[in-house]
DNA sequence: ATTAGCACTCTCCAGCGATGAGTGCTAACT
DNA sequence: AGTTAGCACTCATCGCTGGAGAGTGCTAAT
């Protein structure tokens, strides 16, 4: 009876939840008592309240405050509470007109369902693009720079564009460039990006690359030249949480900004994300980076087909709506897919 | 006496602004006449902040504060009676550094030298991308997308791509779209990207196209994707401001992230500067926006040869450091005019 | 023209008590 | 045994107060 959670245990943790989550103030006995049908009192709340405390699923932030939530408790109502409504219609409509993408460029594309995603849920919007190893090669150009200096143009199948500025080991005329460009780009045809880096080293150590002083250029050209593999990030909204009563300190907001501003942590965290697909939900501490505590995570992966191309999702206060916000994630990720989709 | 400034009024103002740019607290007439060699007495120098308050150069906040400069009073300081240092050794090392361009991404140095000077100066780094219509076309090609979609890519002389998604008035196959990519490469080749939409223009009024289906498709297809000209903005260091003790009211905080994610107002500011070469410097409700009232804009061009390619600058408090940055903003700007220069 | 002296203004801060929300415990009730 | 009413207790919040300190403007003396 006291680490099992009862019926009225739950019942009484999910009303605390809901109400924190709508209200933001630590919610009392008296509170829960009367604004959700129970028909308890409220010393009969406080002493499953205390309980609850007990098993770690409340705090107090002082004696004659109400009680909190503890992320184990969002991770509880996230799992087994929770019942995840079907998206509001007015939202739908509201994704549905945002994807319209003719006349816009990929990269822009992402960038507004980053901004979407963050003015619809009224938190944070984050869009990974996709990470370029599983893409597939489709063409490359090399434009001639000031001195060897070279610009190595990729474009990948999905339409993303990658491009880099290389240091050629020799005096290259631009009529070689547009040889090369030509020749790798009908070499390396059909290839994925992490084929096409397997390819290039298979054949700079072959018997023709020896021979062919022109062919083995190319080859290292387009070695020192291949797209990194880091995945950029959207971040949009981020003057959203500056209206959340649980960021009104000012240490607490710049903590989150300089956390933001690299990006690094996120990167990795939404690449965890990537080999589990549909949702996935990080509640505060769970993410194991520090200046997140506070913050959740609802992300979804956005794929064509059978490739996994991306991850996006919203960020918030850990009291973020859930029950609002999985739903515009999940729909959000299939819309994106299917607008990014390649016949 | 009254309306011209003299000498005296001078030496003070300047002393009350610099002692105000290092302090960001109100500066009353003792600390002017302890810490700056002058030789007056405090009532004295009360007399001439009277003055100076008088014709504008001063604000108080309330009765027993000290004074404020206002952003006359800044101009006047830009203008007149600041001497710009030469650039630090240590920081000159350190923009050169960042310089070093190979293996990166041409959009990701025009970032990365964005937080670059927001590092080196403590305030926010701005980078605005070049303008597309006076690059140089270089090459296009359409990738097919799901239905009528197509991904049009267009790159340019200076190693930018732009790429698009638009809709095709008919169903075209794979190689009709590398086909009409060749020919508009070719028949382009080596205009400006405004003389190009000219040039389409005129081309689908013509005979050819009128009898030449499928050259009229090509050209209104290339017509639907060519890039907008609107110029991406990279403002990095946000976080750097939070520290600024003006600032520390959350209000403030809230207005100016507010500012800064929507940029369009900001591109319109620096579309200024692109007319004036060299630097430009804004001051407080110079520039014309509201929220932006209390911060400067220091900014310079930089260019390749004749071609005047962007903006990049720092923003920061009014009372910013103008004797450090200016020769920050000037040395990067011709730093980064050199790195991307064309042979 | 400059300065010393002084009264005055206004912000900032610490201390104070009142208020009220919320708790935990105990004893009575069903 | 579970539930509830009652009550003492804790603690944050708010408004008020008075003192300290910084800085000013004015006047009169140098």
């Amino acid at each position: 009876m006291r680490d099992e959670l009862s019926d009225r245990g739950k019942q009484i943790l999910e009303a605390i939840i809901e109400d924190y989550i709508s209200t933001a103030e630590p919610v009392g006995s008296r509170t829960i008592s009367r604004r959700y049908g129970l028909d308890l009192s409220p010393a009969t709340i406080r002493n499953v309240m205390a309980d609850l405390e007990e098993m770690g699923f409340l705090a107090s932030p002082h004696t004659s405050a109400g009680r909190v939530p503890t992320d184990k408790a969002y991770r509880l109502y996230v799992d087994s509470l929770l019942e995840v409504r079907a998206i509001g219609r007015g939202e739908r409509e509201q994704i549905k007109r945002h994807c319209d993408i003719r006349g816009k460029q990929v990269g822009d594309v992402l960038k507004e369902t980053s901004r979407m995603l963050s003015s619809i849920s009224h938190y944070m919007g984050v869009v990974a693009t996709p990470h370029v190893s599983a893409n597939v090669f489709r063409h490359v150009e090399f434009v001639r720079l000031g001195g060897r200096r070279v610009l190595a143009i990729f474009v990948l199948q999905n339409g993303t564009v990658q491009n880099k500025i290389v240091e050629a080991d020799a005096d290259l005329s631009s009529s070689d460039l547009v040889a090369m460009g030509n020749y790798l780009t009908e070499f390396l045809q059909g290839l994925t990006i992490a084929e096409v880096k397997q390819r290039i080293i298979e054949e700079m150590a072959s018997e023709k690359a020896r021979y062919d002083n022109m062919l083995a250029r190319a080859l290292d050209l387009s070695r020192l030249s291949l797209p990194d593999d880091d995945s950029e990030l959207f971040i949009e909204g981020q003057s959203n949480i500056l209206d959340l009563p649980e960021f009104a300190d000012v240490e607490r907001m710049k903590e989150i900004f300089r956390a933001f501003e690299q990006k690094g942590h996120l990167v990795q965290l939404l690449d965890r994300c990537l080999t589990a697909p549909g949702i996935n939900i990080f509640i505060g501490s769970e993410s194991r980076l520090g200046p997140l505590s506070g913050l959740s995570l609802i992300t979804s992966t956005y794929a064509t087909g059978k490739n996994t191309l991306g991850v996006l999702g919203v960020i918030g206060p850990t009291r973020m709506g859930y029950a609002k916000v999985i739903p515009i994630v999940d729909y959000t990720a299939k819309l994106v897919s299917r607008v990014l989709e390649l016949e």
